[in-house]
DNA sequence: CATCTCAATGTAATCGTTTGCAATCAGTTT
DNA sequence: AAACTGATTGCAAACGATTACATTGAGATG
């Protein structure tokens, strides 16, 4: 690799100059500036990066750490955040938790010494913690929250989405709906069992607790948890699940079928979170859909806002929607 | 964020001895290293990565580059690279060219200036090019190969999977059997498209070209090419169709479903690459597997063995397995 | 006791940039 | 002609680590 010294010789000026005619020509006469871009091309120069951020104490990067890369709505989020990142100019560097607060830990442990600019989350449980560890750092939490103050949050309505799912099946006559719901130390799922709570409540159901399970977001916790609600003797089984993510919901979805309920004769679901298995299993799933590139997007730009200097931490929420397919319709009397 | 100056003052000994006390400790004292060492901790010093790798000229971070990551097969890809490099302390910058040589030619002027030692990249048509920007820098190719000779290749054996896809559509009963692969300027295509042919001319069978289409990787491809393929008139329509990738395969699911036939009764189809999708679709789908994340693993493996200074090339191929499920069967009579 | 050895430490150069400050020089202005 | 201006340019100091080389001093050896 040339350094900017090479260019600089072969041009016959100062380094300073070099430097000066690539990243202010202004500050450089015209012929001066056109002998060293032409050295810099014949060398094929590109400036170290290393050096620079070092010198400028900036390094035009950003940090990302999401929990599951392989979850196709984390990596809408990823890509969101990535494409958003490069428009600007800055590199993302990409970690994966795994939901697991000491593999978060050790990311943003390898972070640090890369001295990011900023940094987005989507949190584990740990999360709080370990950020006391990057006092300064400007930080946005994606998807979820993890009660830092410090940091700004992306996040879409999960009441308002668990809601308007609740609703629709107590719309369509559902009396006994389950709920399955990701690990309670993670804010959505918290959330959205508040959510399906309100519309039970509001519609004078009383909530009934052995009709609630939640698990860690994986397939098989969603499946083991259907496995048991449905199991239940006819009178109590619940006529419709609401499953609050996406792995979870396909848990769910295979659990029924493995018991051979129909869906949805015998059984409504509406999963959060819609993607293309939801689009084309069948049924096709009715969802709450949350937009999950834009979640990405909008993150970015927030962190950006809080790297040109918006002094105070915002809270961004964005809207779900409801999107009715074929996986739910009015309970069969039993 | 402290640095090595303010650990040495406060163990009050120079930045030398700091230095060596945290990475070389046999070289210190041991009142001296443990000095230091508390003096590290009470600050919580975390050594700057841009100062150490300008020193050393060695940044330990590889760069790499897949052609999506919302395709499952190449967030699956990531993660295995990710992971392995992690274990041996190096960090891994992503970029995604989302199939676009000049996306792809961006990332890696990009990534030059990260100055990485290591490159693995999932080729596009471009690649062999680009490449070209880097002349001293190891590169793994992965899952395609660009046909730069420079570079080691991990993939799997297209020709064999392919093969015994349509072999066993043949050896069901089909005699006319679609193909629908990906763009003809990527090996895999091209490999998958060789193996179909050898499967019919071994059975006697001549390949048709009105059989076969090619199109992006794209599940609206798919989807486009399989509609037209399955709307020929009933005696020339396939009975059967080997689609050469995950997105592509999705689309000819639609395609058919849109159709109206049934799979397996009406049309066979074998995919390549297993998913989740292919799992839980009903039927559930017959397809090639590939070990995904192994890919992942061995690629970084090679790449590793680059650095170390294993000199020259190499090749690793992965076998693929043929997994039969339910979308295929014998052809209907006709 | 002089000398040698070797472990422990310090001094200062280095990696490749950027940038504050000083120097130069041509063209005005007085 | 002296002094001033302002545009170009160069010199050298940073940024934060590592490391070649020099120094120190304590114990071993003759």
């Amino acid at each position: 690799m040339s350094s900017i010294q090479d260019v600089a010789a072969l041009a016959k000026v100062s380094t300073a100059t070099a430097s000066r005619a690539l990243s202010r020509p202004e500050m450089v006469a015209d012929g001066t500036r056109k002998r060293v871009m032409k050295a810099a091309q014949q060398l094929g120069y590109q400036p170290n990066v290393l050096a620079r951020s070092l010198r400028q104490r900036e390094t035009r990067t950003i940090g990302l750490i999401v929990a599951d890369i392989l979850n196709p709505f984390h990596a809408l989020l990823a890509k969101g955040v990535q494409d958003t990142a490069e428009e600007q100019g800055y590199v993302t560097f990409l970690f994966n938790s795994d939901e697991q607060p000491e593999k978060e830990a050790r990311a943003i442990d390898t972070l640090r010494g890369h001295l990011p600019q900023g940094l987005i989350v989507v949190p584990t449980s740990g999360t709080r913690e370990h950020l006391k560890t990057l006092p300064n750092l400007p930080v946005v939490e994606l998807d979820r929250v993890s009660g830092n103050p410090q940091a700004s949050t992306v996040t879409v309505d999960n009441v308002g989405g668990a809601r308007a799912a609740t609703d629709h099946l107590i719309g369509l006559g559902h009396r006994r709906i389950g709920l399955i719901v990701g690990q309670q130390d993670i804010s959505t799922a918290v959330e959205r069992q508040a959510g399906y709570h309100d519309a039970l409540k509001a519609a004078g159901l009383s909530p009934c607790p052995e009709l609630m399970r939640s698990g860690q977001h994986r397939e098989d916790d969603g499946s083991r948890a259907a496995t048991e609600l449905l199991s239940m003797p006819a009178g109590q089984r619940p006529t419709a699940l609401f499953v609050g993510n996406n792995e979870m919901t396909v848990g769910a979805v295979l659990a029924a079928r493995e018991l051979g309920l129909r869906i949805p004769e015998d059984l409504s679901i509406v999963g959060f979170d819609d993607s293309r298995w939801a689009q084309t299993m069948l049924p096709p799933l009715t969802v709450i859909a949350q937009p999950a590139y834009e979640l990405g997007v909008h993150a970015c730009e927030q962190l950006f806002g809080l790297l040109r200097g918006a002094g105070r931490p915002a809270h961004l929420q964005l809207s779900t929607e409801l999107i009715i397919r074929h996986s739910t319709g009015p309970p069969h009397r039993s």
